[in-house]
DNA sequence: ACAAATTTGTTCGTATGTATG
DNA sequence: ACATACATACGAACAAATTTG
Protein backbone atom coordinates (compact mmCIF):
# COMPACT_ATOMS: atom_id res chain seq x y z
CA UNK A 1 0.00 0.00 0.00
CA UNK A 2 1.19 3.20 -0.88
CA UNK A 3 1.53 5.53 2.10
CA UNK A 4 0.67 9.23 1.07
CA UNK A 5 1.30 10.34 4.89
CA UNK A 6 -1.04 13.14 5.52
CA UNK A 7 -0.81 15.64 8.03
CA UNK A 8 -3.69 16.43 10.16
CA UNK A 9 -4.55 20.53 9.31
CA UNK A 10 -5.93 22.08 12.63
CA UNK A 11 -8.44 24.76 11.71
CA UNK A 12 -6.71 26.42 8.57
CA UNK A 13 -3.21 26.98 9.52
CA UNK A 14 -0.53 25.44 6.85
CA UNK A 15 0.77 23.05 8.95
CA UNK A 16 4.28 22.11 7.26
CA UNK A 17 3.96 18.56 6.01
CA UNK A 18 5.97 15.66 6.70
CA UNK A 19 7.57 15.24 3.95
CA UNK A 20 9.20 11.86 3.74
CA UNK A 21 12.78 12.25 2.85
CA UNK A 22 13.76 11.82 -0.83
CA UNK A 23 13.96 7.97 -1.76
CA UNK A 24 13.92 5.79 -4.41
CA UNK A 25 10.00 5.91 -5.78
CA UNK A 26 7.85 3.48 -5.13
CA UNK A 27 7.11 0.95 -7.34
CA UNK A 28 3.66 -0.28 -6.99
CA UNK A 29 2.33 1.49 -10.30
CA UNK A 30 2.58 -0.83 -13.41
CA UNK A 31 3.67 0.92 -16.22
CA UNK A 32 2.31 0.11 -19.84
CA UNK A 33 -0.14 -2.57 -18.60
CA UNK A 34 -3.27 -0.89 -20.07
CA UNK A 35 -4.13 0.91 -17.04
CA UNK A 36 -3.04 4.96 -17.27
CA UNK A 37 -0.58 6.01 -14.17
CA UNK A 38 -2.87 8.74 -13.10
CA UNK A 39 -5.43 6.20 -12.76
CA UNK A 40 -3.41 4.05 -10.63
CA UNK A 41 -1.99 6.88 -8.66
CA UNK A 42 -5.92 7.98 -8.10
CA UNK A 43 -7.14 4.84 -6.73
CA UNK A 44 -4.04 4.88 -4.38
CA UNK A 45 -4.70 8.39 -3.01
CA UNK A 46 -8.07 7.27 -2.63
CA UNK A 47 -7.40 4.59 -0.78
CA UNK A 48 -5.58 6.32 2.09
CA UNK A 49 -7.70 9.00 2.47
CA UNK A 50 -10.29 6.15 2.95
CA UNK A 51 -13.51 7.77 1.39
CA UNK A 52 -16.71 5.45 1.83
CA UNK A 53 -19.07 6.26 4.57
CA UNK A 54 -19.79 9.81 5.51
CA UNK A 55 -17.67 10.45 8.63
CA UNK A 56 -14.90 7.29 8.10
CA UNK A 57 -11.68 7.40 6.48
CA UNK A 58 -9.16 10.28 6.90
CA UNK A 59 -10.40 13.74 8.85
CA UNK A 60 -12.15 15.76 6.27
CA UNK A 61 -9.63 18.56 6.13
CA UNK A 62 -6.61 17.02 6.32
CA UNK A 63 -3.80 18.50 3.90
CA UNK A 64 -2.40 16.14 1.27
CA UNK A 65 1.45 15.84 -0.07
CA UNK A 66 2.26 18.83 -2.30
CA UNK A 67 1.70 17.60 -6.48
CA UNK A 68 5.91 17.83 -6.38
CA UNK A 69 6.13 15.04 -3.71
CA UNK A 70 3.87 13.37 -4.97
CA UNK A 71 5.38 13.41 -8.15
CA UNK A 72 8.77 12.07 -6.63
CA UNK A 73 6.86 9.50 -4.45
CA UNK A 74 5.30 7.98 -7.32
CA UNK A 75 8.16 8.96 -9.94
CA UNK A 76 6.01 10.63 -12.33
CA UNK A 77 5.97 13.77 -13.60
CA UNK A 78 3.83 16.80 -11.94
CA UNK A 79 1.06 16.75 -14.65
CA UNK A 80 0.19 13.11 -14.43
CA UNK A 81 -0.45 13.38 -10.28
CA UNK A 82 -2.77 16.40 -11.75
CA UNK A 83 -4.44 14.51 -13.58
CA UNK A 84 -4.98 12.05 -10.84
CA UNK A 85 -5.87 14.85 -8.34
CA UNK A 86 -8.26 16.37 -10.72
CA UNK A 87 -10.04 13.27 -11.18
CA UNK A 88 -10.43 12.93 -7.52
CA UNK A 89 -11.62 16.41 -6.93
CA UNK A 90 -14.47 15.71 -9.90
CA UNK A 91 -15.49 13.08 -7.54
CA UNK A 92 -15.75 14.86 -4.75
CA UNK A 93 -13.03 13.70 -2.58
CA UNK A 94 -10.59 16.45 -2.41
CA UNK A 95 -10.31 20.11 -2.60
CA UNK A 96 -7.58 22.01 -4.31
CA UNK A 97 -6.66 25.09 -4.03
CA UNK A 98 -4.11 27.45 -5.84
CA UNK A 99 -1.56 28.45 -3.57
CA UNK A 100 -2.55 25.91 -0.22
CA UNK A 101 -2.40 22.97 -1.55
CA UNK A 102 -5.28 19.56 -1.54
CA UNK A 103 -7.42 18.71 1.30
CA UNK A 104 -9.59 16.03 2.13
CA UNK A 105 -12.90 17.02 1.28
CA UNK A 106 -15.17 18.24 4.15
CA UNK A 107 -18.21 15.84 4.64
CA UNK A 108 -20.54 18.60 4.03
CA UNK A 109 -24.35 18.90 6.45
CA UNK A 110 -27.28 19.33 5.35
CA UNK A 111 -28.92 22.16 7.29
CA UNK A 112 -32.20 22.17 6.33
CA UNK A 113 -34.44 25.95 6.54
CA UNK A 114 -37.66 24.58 8.31
CA UNK A 115 -40.15 26.03 10.50
CA UNK A 116 -39.29 23.66 13.48
CA UNK A 117 -35.65 23.01 12.21
CA UNK A 118 -33.53 22.51 15.51
CA UNK A 119 -29.49 22.56 15.85
CA UNK A 120 -29.25 19.30 17.40
CA UNK A 121 -31.62 16.93 15.93
CA UNK A 122 -30.70 18.25 12.54
CA UNK A 123 -27.15 17.07 13.48
CA UNK A 124 -28.11 14.08 14.85
CA UNK A 125 -30.39 13.25 11.87
CA UNK A 126 -26.96 13.11 10.37
CA UNK A 127 -25.21 10.69 12.29
CA UNK A 128 -22.91 13.12 13.93
CA UNK A 129 -22.86 14.10 17.90
CA UNK A 130 -23.71 17.95 18.20
CA UNK A 131 -22.92 20.06 20.56
CA UNK A 132 -22.60 23.80 21.52
CA UNK A 133 -20.37 25.87 23.63
CA UNK A 134 -21.43 28.89 25.40
CA UNK A 135 -19.72 31.78 24.10
CA UNK A 136 -21.30 34.73 26.28
CA UNK A 137 -24.56 35.74 27.60
CA UNK A 138 -25.36 39.53 28.35
CA UNK A 139 -28.48 41.66 28.93
CA UNK A 140 -28.80 44.80 26.95
CA UNK A 141 -30.37 47.39 25.43
CA UNK A 142 -32.05 46.62 21.85
CA UNK A 143 -29.75 48.37 19.08
CA UNK A 144 -32.60 49.76 16.29
CA UNK A 145 -32.11 46.42 14.16
CA UNK A 146 -33.06 44.36 17.02
CA UNK A 147 -35.55 46.26 18.24
CA UNK A 148 -37.21 46.23 14.87
CA UNK A 149 -37.45 42.38 14.73
CA UNK A 150 -38.23 41.63 17.96
CA UNK A 151 -40.79 44.64 17.78
CA UNK A 152 -39.92 46.22 20.44
CA UNK A 153 -39.39 49.96 21.18
CA UNK A 154 -35.39 50.47 20.37
CA UNK A 155 -33.83 50.65 24.11
CA UNK A 156 -35.76 48.18 25.78
CA UNK A 157 -33.67 45.55 27.43
CA UNK A 158 -32.90 42.16 25.68
CA UNK A 159 -30.96 39.08 26.34
CA UNK A 160 -27.89 38.50 24.01
CA UNK A 161 -26.34 35.00 24.13
CA UNK A 162 -23.82 33.70 21.23
CA UNK A 163 -22.73 30.07 20.88
CA UNK A 164 -21.03 28.23 18.91
CA UNK A 165 -22.42 25.23 17.86
CA UNK A 166 -20.07 21.89 16.40
CA UNK A 167 -20.88 18.48 15.00
CA UNK A 168 -18.17 16.05 16.05
CA UNK A 169 -16.36 18.34 17.82
CA UNK A 170 -15.77 20.52 14.56
CA UNK A 171 -17.68 24.11 15.01
CA UNK A 172 -19.91 24.77 12.20
CA UNK A 173 -21.83 27.59 13.47
CA UNK A 174 -22.19 30.75 15.64
CA UNK A 175 -25.66 32.03 16.87
CA UNK A 176 -26.20 35.10 18.07
CA UNK A 177 -29.74 34.58 19.93
CA UNK A 178 -31.57 38.00 21.15
CA UNK A 179 -34.42 37.28 23.39
CA UNK A 180 -37.21 40.03 25.25
CA UNK A 181 -36.13 40.51 28.32
CA UNK A 182 -39.12 41.47 29.55
CA UNK A 183 -40.96 38.18 28.37
CA UNK A 184 -38.23 35.96 29.67
CA UNK A 185 -36.38 37.50 32.50
CA UNK A 186 -34.64 34.14 33.28
CA UNK A 187 -33.38 33.45 30.17
CA UNK A 188 -29.73 35.09 30.97
CA UNK A 189 -29.40 32.35 34.06
CA UNK A 190 -31.03 29.40 32.25
CA UNK A 191 -28.83 29.67 29.21
CA UNK A 192 -25.88 29.99 31.91
CA UNK A 193 -27.01 26.89 33.03
CA UNK A 194 -27.62 24.83 29.81
CA UNK A 195 -26.79 26.25 26.44
CA UNK A 196 -30.18 24.41 24.84
CA UNK A 197 -32.25 27.19 23.65
CA UNK A 198 -35.37 25.13 22.85
CA UNK A 199 -35.17 23.79 26.92
CA UNK A 200 -34.36 27.04 28.11
CA UNK A 201 -37.62 28.25 25.83
CA UNK A 202 -39.42 25.45 27.13
CA UNK A 203 -38.79 26.48 30.79
CA UNK A 204 -39.75 29.87 29.82
CA UNK A 205 -43.63 28.03 29.13
CA UNK A 206 -42.59 28.30 25.43
CA UNK A 207 -42.60 25.07 24.39
CA UNK A 208 -42.98 25.43 20.94
CA UNK A 209 -42.13 28.08 18.20
CA UNK A 210 -41.82 28.40 14.85
CA UNK A 211 -39.14 29.83 12.65
CA UNK A 212 -41.08 32.63 10.29
CA UNK A 213 -38.46 34.04 7.83
CA UNK A 214 -35.00 33.55 7.00
CA UNK A 215 -32.80 35.93 4.71
CA UNK A 216 -29.96 34.27 3.67
CA UNK A 217 -26.39 36.38 2.86
CA UNK A 218 -22.69 35.63 2.22
CA UNK A 219 -19.91 37.50 3.24
CA UNK A 220 -16.05 37.60 4.93
CA UNK A 221 -15.63 35.85 8.00
CA UNK A 222 -14.02 38.31 11.18
CA UNK A 223 -11.07 37.01 12.34
CA UNK A 224 -12.85 36.39 15.40
CA UNK A 225 -15.36 34.20 13.42
CA UNK A 226 -12.38 32.82 11.43
CA UNK A 227 -11.11 31.46 14.41
CA UNK A 228 -14.15 30.22 16.73
CA UNK A 229 -14.75 28.19 12.65
CA UNK A 230 -11.27 27.20 12.76
CA UNK A 231 -11.52 28.33 9.09
CA UNK A 232 -9.84 30.16 6.42
CA UNK A 233 -10.08 33.91 6.58
CA UNK A 234 -10.37 33.65 3.11
CA UNK A 235 -13.17 31.39 2.77
CA UNK A 236 -16.52 32.84 3.42
CA UNK A 237 -19.51 32.28 6.27
CA UNK A 238 -22.99 31.92 5.11
CA UNK A 239 -25.34 34.04 7.43
CA UNK A 240 -28.75 33.24 8.00
CA UNK A 241 -30.71 36.12 10.19
CA UNK A 242 -33.95 34.70 11.34
CA UNK A 243 -36.99 35.32 13.89
CA UNK A 244 -38.94 32.66 15.46
CA UNK A 245 -42.26 33.30 16.90
CA UNK A 246 -44.19 31.42 19.58
CA UNK A 247 -47.74 29.41 18.64
CA UNK A 248 -49.28 33.05 18.50
CA UNK A 249 -47.11 34.90 16.06
CA UNK A 250 -45.21 36.81 18.83
CA UNK A 251 -41.57 36.86 18.02
CA UNK A 252 -39.55 35.49 20.54
CA UNK A 253 -36.38 35.73 19.06
CA UNK A 254 -33.72 36.77 16.68
CA UNK A 255 -30.99 34.95 15.72
CA UNK A 256 -28.05 35.11 13.38
CA UNK A 257 -26.17 32.43 12.65
CA UNK A 258 -22.96 32.29 10.61
CA UNK A 259 -21.91 29.25 9.06
CA UNK A 260 -18.74 28.12 8.09
CA UNK A 261 -19.71 27.78 4.78
CA UNK A 262 -17.02 24.41 3.43
CA UNK A 263 -19.29 22.15 6.22
CA UNK A 264 -22.60 23.25 5.95
CA UNK A 265 -24.84 24.23 3.42
CA UNK A 266 -28.37 25.04 3.73
CA UNK A 267 -31.30 23.36 2.49
CA UNK A 268 -34.58 24.22 1.52
CA UNK A 269 -37.43 22.14 0.61
CA UNK A 270 -40.65 23.67 -1.50
CA UNK B 1 -24.97 71.64 1.81
CA UNK B 2 -22.04 70.23 2.33
CA UNK B 3 -21.18 68.50 -1.40
CA UNK B 4 -19.64 65.47 -0.30
CA UNK B 5 -18.09 65.27 -3.94
CA UNK B 6 -18.41 61.27 -4.19
CA UNK B 7 -16.49 59.09 -7.61
CA UNK B 8 -18.73 56.73 -9.19
CA UNK B 9 -16.89 53.25 -8.41
CA UNK B 10 -16.64 51.11 -11.57
CA UNK B 11 -17.23 47.74 -10.84
CA UNK B 12 -14.63 47.08 -7.80
CA UNK B 13 -11.83 49.16 -8.98
CA UNK B 14 -10.02 51.23 -6.74
CA UNK B 15 -10.75 54.22 -8.61
CA UNK B 16 -8.79 57.39 -6.81
CA UNK B 17 -11.29 59.81 -5.13
CA UNK B 18 -11.80 63.02 -6.67
CA UNK B 19 -9.81 65.19 -3.28
CA UNK B 20 -10.84 68.37 -2.70
CA UNK B 21 -8.13 70.81 -2.52
CA UNK B 22 -7.31 71.98 1.14
CA UNK B 23 -9.18 74.69 1.73
CA UNK B 24 -10.74 76.00 4.53
CA UNK B 25 -12.95 73.92 6.84
CA UNK B 26 -16.97 73.93 6.18
CA UNK B 27 -18.69 76.15 9.21
CA UNK B 28 -21.96 74.28 8.90
CA UNK B 29 -21.43 72.82 11.93
CA UNK B 30 -22.17 74.26 14.87
CA UNK B 31 -20.39 73.49 18.42
CA UNK B 32 -21.40 73.18 21.78
CA UNK B 33 -25.21 73.37 20.94
CA UNK B 34 -25.79 70.21 22.50
CA UNK B 35 -25.78 68.10 19.04
CA UNK B 36 -22.87 66.21 19.07
CA UNK B 37 -20.24 67.14 15.71
CA UNK B 38 -20.37 63.27 14.81
CA UNK B 39 -23.99 63.38 14.83
CA UNK B 40 -24.27 66.45 12.59
CA UNK B 41 -21.43 64.99 10.12
CA UNK B 42 -23.98 62.00 9.51
CA UNK B 43 -26.51 63.86 9.08
CA UNK B 44 -24.91 65.75 6.42
CA UNK B 45 -23.28 63.05 4.77
CA UNK B 46 -26.61 60.70 4.82
CA UNK B 47 -28.06 64.26 2.86
CA UNK B 48 -25.82 64.06 0.41
CA UNK B 49 -26.72 60.49 -0.19
CA UNK B 50 -29.91 60.68 -0.35
CA UNK B 51 -31.01 57.91 1.23
CA UNK B 52 -34.48 56.72 1.07
CA UNK B 53 -36.68 55.23 -1.43
CA UNK B 54 -34.64 51.80 -2.35
CA UNK B 55 -32.76 53.10 -5.83
CA UNK B 56 -33.10 56.60 -5.02
CA UNK B 57 -30.19 58.28 -4.42
CA UNK B 58 -26.38 58.01 -4.86
CA UNK B 59 -25.79 55.40 -7.17
CA UNK B 60 -24.92 52.20 -4.65
CA UNK B 61 -21.37 51.61 -4.71
CA UNK B 62 -19.97 55.25 -5.66
CA UNK B 63 -17.26 56.07 -3.42
CA UNK B 64 -17.28 58.37 -0.66
CA UNK B 65 -14.02 60.72 0.45
CA UNK B 66 -11.13 59.33 2.73
CA UNK B 67 -11.71 59.95 6.21
CA UNK B 68 -8.83 61.86 6.30
CA UNK B 69 -10.14 64.07 3.55
CA UNK B 70 -13.65 64.61 5.59
CA UNK B 71 -11.88 65.45 8.39
CA UNK B 72 -10.26 68.15 6.62
CA UNK B 73 -13.22 69.17 4.94
CA UNK B 74 -15.18 69.11 8.43
CA UNK B 75 -12.53 70.74 10.52
CA UNK B 76 -12.27 67.88 12.79
CA UNK B 77 -10.16 65.27 13.96
CA UNK B 78 -10.47 61.98 12.00
CA UNK B 79 -11.70 59.85 14.73
CA UNK B 80 -15.01 62.32 14.58
CA UNK B 81 -15.74 61.43 11.37
CA UNK B 82 -14.83 57.88 11.91
CA UNK B 83 -17.84 57.82 15.25
CA UNK B 84 -20.11 59.26 12.11
CA UNK B 85 -19.28 56.63 9.70
CA UNK B 86 -19.51 53.78 12.05
CA UNK B 87 -22.66 55.18 12.65
CA UNK B 88 -23.85 55.20 8.88
CA UNK B 89 -22.71 51.72 8.56
CA UNK B 90 -24.39 50.21 11.63
CA UNK B 91 -27.88 51.81 9.92
CA UNK B 92 -27.01 50.15 6.75
CA UNK B 93 -26.40 53.41 4.41
CA UNK B 94 -22.83 52.68 3.97
CA UNK B 95 -20.02 50.07 3.69
CA UNK B 96 -16.62 50.95 5.11
CA UNK B 97 -13.91 48.20 3.63
CA UNK B 98 -9.88 48.35 5.37
CA UNK B 99 -7.59 49.36 2.80
CA UNK B 100 -10.24 50.54 0.32
CA UNK B 101 -12.27 53.08 1.38
CA UNK B 102 -15.85 53.35 2.39
CA UNK B 103 -19.10 53.43 -0.03
CA UNK B 104 -22.95 54.00 -0.41
CA UNK B 105 -24.30 50.46 0.34
CA UNK B 106 -25.82 48.37 -2.50
CA UNK B 107 -29.60 48.57 -1.70
CA UNK B 108 -30.28 44.75 -1.55
CA UNK B 109 -32.52 43.00 -3.57
CA UNK B 110 -34.94 39.74 -2.04
CA UNK B 111 -34.66 36.38 -3.84
CA UNK B 112 -37.58 35.01 -2.58
CA UNK B 113 -36.67 31.21 -2.55
CA UNK B 114 -40.54 29.48 -3.34
CA UNK B 115 -41.56 26.81 -4.97
CA UNK B 116 -42.61 29.14 -8.18
CA UNK B 117 -40.21 32.19 -8.14
CA UNK B 118 -39.26 33.49 -11.31
CA UNK B 119 -36.66 36.26 -11.18
CA UNK B 120 -38.32 38.77 -13.57
CA UNK B 121 -41.69 38.93 -11.51
CA UNK B 122 -39.29 39.05 -8.28
CA UNK B 123 -37.24 41.98 -9.93
CA UNK B 124 -40.05 43.79 -10.86
CA UNK B 125 -42.12 43.57 -7.65
CA UNK B 126 -39.31 45.48 -5.98
CA UNK B 127 -39.45 48.15 -8.86
CA UNK B 128 -36.60 47.39 -10.64
CA UNK B 129 -36.17 46.61 -14.60
CA UNK B 130 -35.16 42.83 -14.96
CA UNK B 131 -33.07 41.93 -17.84
CA UNK B 132 -31.43 39.37 -19.13
CA UNK B 133 -28.41 37.90 -21.46
CA UNK B 134 -27.43 34.78 -22.52
CA UNK B 135 -23.82 33.82 -22.28
CA UNK B 136 -23.78 30.81 -24.12
CA UNK B 137 -25.82 28.10 -24.99
CA UNK B 138 -24.29 24.37 -25.33
CA UNK B 139 -25.22 20.49 -25.60
CA UNK B 140 -23.00 18.35 -24.23
CA UNK B 141 -22.85 14.99 -22.34
CA UNK B 142 -23.61 14.91 -18.80
CA UNK B 143 -21.58 15.49 -16.20
CA UNK B 144 -22.15 12.31 -13.00
CA UNK B 145 -23.24 15.69 -10.68
CA UNK B 146 -25.71 16.65 -13.08
CA UNK B 147 -27.27 13.24 -14.45
CA UNK B 148 -27.83 12.31 -11.14
CA UNK B 149 -30.22 15.72 -10.43
CA UNK B 150 -31.82 15.03 -13.54
CA UNK B 151 -32.27 11.08 -12.98
CA UNK B 152 -30.27 10.36 -16.65
CA UNK B 153 -27.63 7.86 -16.73
CA UNK B 154 -24.26 9.45 -17.34
CA UNK B 155 -23.10 10.98 -20.70
CA UNK B 156 -27.06 11.61 -21.78
CA UNK B 157 -27.53 14.79 -23.64
CA UNK B 158 -28.05 18.05 -22.06
CA UNK B 159 -28.74 21.67 -23.02
CA UNK B 160 -26.80 24.40 -20.84
CA UNK B 161 -27.53 27.94 -20.77
CA UNK B 162 -25.99 30.32 -18.85
CA UNK B 163 -27.67 33.50 -18.26
CA UNK B 164 -26.40 36.76 -16.77
CA UNK B 165 -29.75 38.68 -14.55
CA UNK B 166 -29.81 42.07 -14.29
CA UNK B 167 -31.89 44.14 -12.39
CA UNK B 168 -31.92 48.04 -13.45
CA UNK B 169 -28.85 47.22 -15.14
CA UNK B 170 -26.90 46.26 -12.96
CA UNK B 171 -25.82 42.54 -13.03
CA UNK B 172 -27.18 40.53 -9.74
CA UNK B 173 -27.11 36.78 -11.10
CA UNK B 174 -25.11 34.00 -13.04
CA UNK B 175 -27.28 31.18 -13.17
CA UNK B 176 -26.17 28.26 -15.65
CA UNK B 177 -29.22 25.82 -16.54
CA UNK B 178 -29.29 22.45 -18.00
CA UNK B 179 -32.28 20.96 -19.49
CA UNK B 180 -32.59 17.01 -20.51
CA UNK B 181 -31.93 17.16 -24.40
CA UNK B 182 -33.78 13.65 -25.38
CA UNK B 183 -37.44 15.57 -23.77
CA UNK B 184 -36.33 19.71 -24.84
CA UNK B 185 -34.60 18.78 -28.03
CA UNK B 186 -35.69 22.28 -29.24
CA UNK B 187 -34.75 23.84 -25.95
CA UNK B 188 -31.29 25.68 -27.47
CA UNK B 189 -32.83 26.96 -30.19
CA UNK B 190 -35.85 28.74 -28.36
CA UNK B 191 -33.40 30.03 -25.88
CA UNK B 192 -30.90 31.41 -28.25
CA UNK B 193 -34.38 33.16 -29.57
CA UNK B 194 -35.48 34.42 -26.47
CA UNK B 195 -33.47 34.21 -23.07
CA UNK B 196 -36.74 33.74 -21.09
CA UNK B 197 -36.50 30.29 -19.62
CA UNK B 198 -40.37 30.13 -18.38
CA UNK B 199 -41.02 30.72 -22.12
CA UNK B 200 -39.09 28.48 -23.54
CA UNK B 201 -40.27 26.02 -21.58
CA UNK B 202 -43.82 26.83 -22.07
CA UNK B 203 -43.45 26.74 -26.02
CA UNK B 204 -42.19 22.77 -24.97
CA UNK B 205 -44.93 21.93 -23.56
CA UNK B 206 -44.59 22.51 -19.84
CA UNK B 207 -46.36 25.89 -18.85
CA UNK B 208 -45.61 25.19 -15.16
CA UNK B 209 -42.79 23.95 -13.12
CA UNK B 210 -42.22 23.74 -9.27
CA UNK B 211 -39.08 24.40 -7.48
CA UNK B 212 -38.58 21.23 -5.22
CA UNK B 213 -35.10 21.49 -3.56
CA UNK B 214 -32.52 24.53 -3.57
CA UNK B 215 -29.36 23.58 -1.75
CA UNK B 216 -27.27 26.99 -0.65
CA UNK B 217 -23.47 27.82 -0.15
CA UNK B 218 -21.38 30.35 -0.67
CA UNK B 219 -17.33 30.51 -1.99
CA UNK B 220 -15.65 33.10 -3.77
CA UNK B 221 -15.87 33.85 -6.90
CA UNK B 222 -14.07 33.06 -10.24
CA UNK B 223 -12.61 35.65 -12.10
CA UNK B 224 -14.87 35.30 -14.59
CA UNK B 225 -17.58 35.60 -12.07
CA UNK B 226 -16.51 38.66 -10.56
CA UNK B 227 -16.30 40.46 -13.77
CA UNK B 228 -19.95 39.07 -14.94
CA UNK B 229 -21.03 40.56 -11.55
CA UNK B 230 -18.78 43.02 -11.82
CA UNK B 231 -18.13 42.90 -7.89
CA UNK B 232 -14.79 42.59 -5.94
CA UNK B 233 -12.69 38.93 -6.02
CA UNK B 234 -12.75 39.68 -2.37
CA UNK B 235 -16.42 39.63 -1.96
CA UNK B 236 -18.20 35.85 -2.15
CA UNK B 237 -21.43 34.89 -4.27
CA UNK B 238 -23.72 33.23 -2.78
CA UNK B 239 -24.44 29.75 -4.62
CA UNK B 240 -27.88 27.94 -5.34
CA UNK B 241 -28.67 24.77 -6.62
CA UNK B 242 -31.93 23.98 -7.44
CA UNK B 243 -33.94 21.78 -9.39
CA UNK B 244 -37.13 21.98 -11.09
CA UNK B 245 -39.96 19.38 -12.04
CA UNK B 246 -42.86 19.21 -14.04
CA UNK B 247 -46.24 19.37 -12.96
CA UNK B 248 -45.82 15.18 -12.77
CA UNK B 249 -42.64 15.74 -10.10
CA UNK B 250 -40.24 14.67 -13.54
CA UNK B 251 -37.13 16.53 -12.85
CA UNK B 252 -36.96 19.00 -15.61
CA UNK B 253 -34.07 21.45 -15.25
CA UNK B 254 -31.03 21.82 -13.33
CA UNK B 255 -30.38 25.58 -12.03
CA UNK B 256 -27.29 26.85 -10.85
CA UNK B 257 -26.77 30.54 -9.78
CA UNK B 258 -24.60 32.38 -8.59
CA UNK B 259 -25.61 35.88 -6.75
CA UNK B 260 -23.20 38.65 -5.80
CA UNK B 261 -23.94 38.64 -1.95
CA UNK B 262 -23.59 42.65 -1.47
CA UNK B 263 -26.52 43.38 -3.56
CA UNK B 264 -28.94 39.77 -3.43
CA UNK B 265 -30.08 38.07 -0.29
CA UNK B 266 -32.18 34.80 -0.20
CA UNK B 267 -35.81 34.88 1.60
CA UNK B 268 -36.95 31.46 2.60
CA UNK B 269 -40.91 32.10 4.34
CA UNK B 270 -41.51 29.08 6.68
C1' DA C 1 3.98 47.76 3.39
C1' DC C 2 6.99 44.84 1.17
C1' DA C 3 9.73 40.78 -0.21
C1' DA C 4 10.60 35.97 -0.33
C1' DA C 5 9.25 31.25 -0.34
C1' DT C 6 5.82 27.83 -1.23
C1' DT C 7 2.26 25.80 -3.83
C1' DT C 8 -1.07 25.27 -7.41
C1' DG C 9 -2.51 26.80 -12.33
C1' DT C 10 -1.46 27.43 -17.28
C1' DT C 11 0.80 27.04 -21.50
C1' DC C 12 4.15 25.86 -24.39
C1' DG C 13 6.64 21.75 -26.73
C1' DT C 14 7.86 16.83 -27.38
C1' DA C 15 7.22 11.89 -27.55
C1' DT C 16 4.80 7.44 -27.32
C1' DG C 17 1.20 3.95 -27.67
C1' DT C 18 -3.35 2.65 -29.37
C1' DA C 19 -7.33 2.57 -32.06
C1' DT C 20 -9.45 3.81 -36.56
C1' DG C 21 -10.13 4.07 -41.38
C1' DA D 1 1.47 0.09 -44.91
C1' DC D 2 0.08 4.65 -43.99
C1' DA D 3 -2.26 8.69 -42.13
C1' DT D 4 -4.95 10.45 -38.58
C1' DA D 5 -6.84 11.23 -34.12
C1' DC D 6 -6.68 10.78 -29.29
C1' DA D 7 -5.20 9.80 -24.72
C1' DT D 8 -1.14 9.39 -22.05
C1' DA D 9 3.26 11.00 -20.21
C1' DC D 10 7.29 14.04 -19.61
C1' DG D 11 9.84 18.62 -19.32
C1' DA D 12 10.36 23.50 -18.83
C1' DA D 13 8.94 27.93 -17.90
C1' DC D 14 5.99 31.20 -16.14
C1' DA D 15 1.60 33.05 -13.81
C1' DA D 16 -1.23 33.49 -9.75
C1' DA D 17 -2.49 32.81 -4.95
C1' DT D 18 -1.12 32.12 -0.29
C1' DT D 19 1.73 32.21 3.60
C1' DT D 20 5.56 33.82 6.18
C1' DG D 21 9.10 36.93 7.70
Amino acid sequence: MVEVSMTPKPGSAPGAALHAMARSPDNTLTRGQGVALWRQIASAIERDIGASAPGRGADPGTRLPTEAALAGRFGVNRHTVRRALEELEARGLIRVEQGRGSFVAEDVLDYPLGPRTRFSETIRRQNREPAGRMLRIAEMAAEAAVAKALGLRRGRGVVMAERLGLANGRPVVIGTHYFPSHRFPAMAALLAEDPSITAALARCGVPDYRRQVTRITSRMPTPEEAVLLQQSRARPVLVTEAINADPAGTPIELSIARYAAARMQLVVES
